[in-house]
RNA sequence: GGGCGCGUAGCUCAGCUGGCUAGAGCACCUCCCUUACAAGGAGGGGGUCGGGGGUUCGAGUCCCUCCGCGCCCACCA
């Protein structure tokens, strides 16, 4: 785009937000986070990091060192894109916890909060246990993990069981109805009645609900407060108490929920207080076992359970207060316009759209933007706290606009004093800080200029283009959809190009779990950066590309191979008044290359047109290929001058015409050769200069066919074939070779017939007819 | 369960709207130090285009179906 006249803006910027950071921290220096301590001015990591024996420190001492690590691993970023050639405006650089991206991520929640786009809700949601924080629905994934139906008797008020099959027997105790699905006629004369729980004796509803299945277990289940996203669903639709058991460290509470009211039920929970999930399932199994309520043995299976994607330990769920952002997972108008959105934008490759539809439709919530960690933007609200000591949630006490960015927990709201917070009377801040992509949906605001830059702001959203991988199309992508949509009602960018990702050479996914992950910089030493982008842009859009030091060796070598061509085609023409223009192309061979050169242009402009770079590559390649074997083989006598200066003059201007295409198709891709050779003979920068012209080198082809060079590139090999496996070296002479072929290719050959015979060393070069192509060779003796 | 993508030479992949004997590179074999290039060059062997149907004058290319692989999504007690 640059090289076409576009005045290109094209950010980078470092995502420095979140848990990897923070584990890089506690890794690094050897701390962990602790609120509860005092700020330490003076604080100094420890000189040797001891894991096991993490150091506790501030929540200010430890942002500290992030933004410390932050740095360095940025500078380490910046030189791995420099080395690798990205033409980034490095004086344009963000980072996600810098001032402007807080100014622009509080801000932007300050308005959607304003428009009732963001608001705050007492809910269950998903919780990781060893991060303690809520996570969001596009954070999580399933993992296949070995559990075990358990077949528990629930009773009716005659005496008689009911079975239900669990695998997660220790939440009888927060069971707060059985559902089954109506039309379920074995159960149907139940709905309405009351069972009563095992070991705990609490009654509870039967239900009906069409989300139970009843080919599933017995057809009848229980709904805990809570098992899994179900039992919310049914919880919230059937309008049921809550039973809560599980805090928010993963143990089950101190105390059993109310409804535990007998004698014998309180006893058995303390069997199960502040056990761990998994502590409390042995202890559940045993307790119902002895009360008779469990029926035969656990049957093992293999399930899905969710998980946080960075997480250890599945996910529960834990009711909290926490801030959401409507996205349409809960509004079918909303998201229907979000659909509408996605088909706005222009997906390379097209397929990738279906990813998007299918997030969006299948959502089910909000999303959840409150993240109880340290690193990241934190939720820009103040709360005042009652003359009871609590904190009044439902009147925020919102910042200045001009104020941003604001931290509350070390600046309190206009008007009050440092020492009201946490008084009653006086004021909190919002513990929180906000989930990373809260921040990365902005980044076209941050980089456009939309709160310090309206001229730059006005010229550049929304963008031309958004580049990502596949696998965070639900969260940067359409984050960055949602958060456009509400502020600007309009898309973020045009297009949106999904790359693949780099696998390792048997095709798995590189993790750092699996031991398989390599790092760039150590390639770009070993093969080269042009070599290493070679290999990367042969990996088309959307598509997986395995890691393969074969294909660099191949971009290394023609890297080498544009240096040593170039070397030649410049070295022909230095003296006397130097080679002539594109009007001394007069030779049928040199149009007819040049001829070819301007389809290749014409085919790659389109292609690029259409983010399809890999085929400017590989088209770009194979014309260089050829163009070597043949054309620079046929043209080289007549270029030294073999048959006089006319006929030198037009294989010289064309070389260099084509050497300054293919230069200029090649300079995207192999940024550093072409450079290096541009500066042979041009001044300036091939970066610089502009991207060829279809027309105008079709202009200096002046008619030439592009079959001229294809006959004759032909009839060369015959002859080469005729040397090789005569075992003779190329430079052997011909004595006698007669070229048979049809009266039309005939024609064509008969316009480079020259170049032919000097390229064989073809003392007598004869043609008869045929009907395909023949070349019988008479090769000099051996001397 | 729904959806998407892929399956072409031993390997990595091209093959765009169907059209001349299916291509490239790597690997393999043979030969050549030819004055741009031996970290090179010339040439060669190797594929029933996953299987089976169908449309068509003609299919790797379109349709159906089956098989295999990968991914995305889903309210998996």
């Amino acid at each position: 785009k640059r090289m076409r006249g576009y005045d290109v803006f094209y950010p980078m910027g470092w995502d420095d937000n979140g848990l990897p950071t923070e584990r890089r921290v506690q890794n690094y220096y050897g701390v962990r986070c602790d609120p509860s301590i005092p700020y330490d001015p003076d604080f100094e990591p420890p000189s040797e990091p001891d894991p096991k024996n993490q150091v506790p420190i501030s929540r200010r001492n430890f942002i500290e060192l992030c933004l410390v690590l932050s740095i360095e691993d940025e500078k380490a970023f910046e030189a791995l894109w420099r080395h690798l050639g990205l033409s980034v405006d490095w004086s344009m650089t963000y980072a996600t916890i810098d001032e402007r991206s807080r100014k622009v991520s509080q801000r932007a929640f300050l308005r959607n909060l304003e428009r009732g786009e963001a608001y705050q809700v007492e809910a269950p949601s998903l919780w990781d246990i060893t991060y303690r924080t809520a996570v969001a629905q596009a954070e999580l994934e399933d993992r296949e993990r070995p559990g075990a139906y358990h077949k528990v008797r629930f009773h009716r008020p005659d005496g008689t069981a009911l079975h239900i099959d669990t695998t997660r027997p220790e939440l009888v105790c927060s069971c707060v109805a059985l559902v089954a699905h109506p039309d379920d006629e074995r159960y149907q004369p139940l709905f309405g009645s009351t069972v009563t729980t095992p070991v705990f004796g609490v009654e509870v509803p039967v239900l009906a609900h069409e989300l139970a299945e009843p080919d599933k277990g017995t057809g009848i289940a229980m709904i805990c407060t809570f098992g899994d996203t179900t039992d919310v669903t049914w919880w919230r639709e059937l309008n049921l108490p809550v039973r809560a058991v599980i805090g928010r460290d993963g143990r089950f509470a101190a105390d059993p929920p109310d409804a535990i009211s007998s004698e014998e039920g309180r006893a058995a929970y303390a069997e199960l207080a502040g056990k761990t999930v998994f502590s409390a399932q042995k202890a559940m199994v045993e307790l119902l076992a002895a009360a008779g309520d469990i029926d035969g043995e656990p049957r093992p299976i293999t399930h899905p359970v969710k998980f946080y994607e960075r997480g250890e330990r599945p996910l529960e769920i834990v009711t909290s207060r926490q801030w959401y952002i409507r996205n349409g997972g809960r509004d079918a108008d909303l998201n229907a316009e979000l659909i509408d959105r996605g088909a706005e934008v222009t997906w390379v490759p097209t397929y990738m759209q279906a990813r998007y539809d299918s997030w969006v439709a299948g959502l089910n919530g909000d999303w959840l933007i409150s993240r109880q960690r340290f690193f990241g933007v934190p939720i820009p609200l103040w709360y005042p706290v009652g003359d009871d000591g609590e904190p009044d949630y439902d009147h925020p006490i919102v910042p200045a606009d001009a104020e941003l960015p604001i931290d509350p927990a070390t600046e309190g709201p206009p008007g009050f004093d440092e020492s009201q917070r946490g008084q009653p009377g006086g004021f909190v801040g919002d513990p929180d800080i906000m989930d990373t992509w809260a921040t990365s949906s902005l980044t076209p605001q941050i980089v456009t200029g939309w709160v310090d830059d309206p001229d730059r702001f006005e010229r550049t959203f929304p963008m031309d283009l958004r580049p990502q991988g596949h696998d965070i199309i639900r969260t940067w992508l359409f984050s960055s959809v949602v958060r456009a949509h509400h502020e600007h009602g309009s898309v973020p960018w045009a297009n949106a190009a999904i790359s693949g990702w780099i696998l390792d050479p048997d095709r798995k996914k590189m993790s750092k779990s699996k031991g398989n992950v390599i790092t760039p910089m150590d390639l770009l030493d070993e093969h080269g950066s042009d070599a290493v982008r070679y290999w990367a842009a042969n990996g088309r859009p959307g598509t997986d590309t395995a890691f393969d030091p074969g294909q660099m060796k191949v971009g290394r070598r023609l890297a080498i191979k544009l240096l040593n061509a170039s070397r030649f085609a410049l070295g022909l023409g230095d003296e006397g008044d130097g080679p002539a223009g594109p009007e001394a192309i007069t030779e049928p061979l040199d149009r007819a290359m040049v001829a070819g050169l301007a389809s290749l242009v014409a085919d790659c402009t389109r292609a690029f047109e259409a983010y399809d770079y890999a085929r400017v590559l590989e088209r770009t390649e194979a014309f260089f290929w050829k163009f070597t074997d043949d054309y620079l083989e046929l043209v080289k006598n007549r270029a030294y001058g073999a048959h006089g200066p006319g006929p030198a003059a037009s294989a010289q201007a064309a070389l260099r015409l084509a050497l300054e295409t293919i230069l200029k198709l090649f300079a995207p891709f192999l940024p550093f050769v072409t450079e290096e050779v541009w500066s042979w003979w041009r001044d300036g920068s091939v970066h610089r200069s502009s991207w060829p012209d279809a027309d105008e080198i079709a202009a200096a082809a002046a008619g030439g066919d592009p079959t001229v060079l294809a006959v004759a590139g032909e009839v060369l090999s015959e002859i080469r074939r005729a040397k090789s496996e005569a075992k003779r070296r190329l430079s052997t002479e011909v004595t006698e070779a007669t070229v048979a072929d049809t009266a039309e290719r005939l024609a064509l050959f008969e316009r480079a017939r020259t170049d032919v015979g000097d390229a064989g060393r073809v003392e007598q070069l004869a043609t008869a007819a045929a009907d395909e192509l023949t070349v019988s060779v008479t090769l000099a003796p051996e001397s």
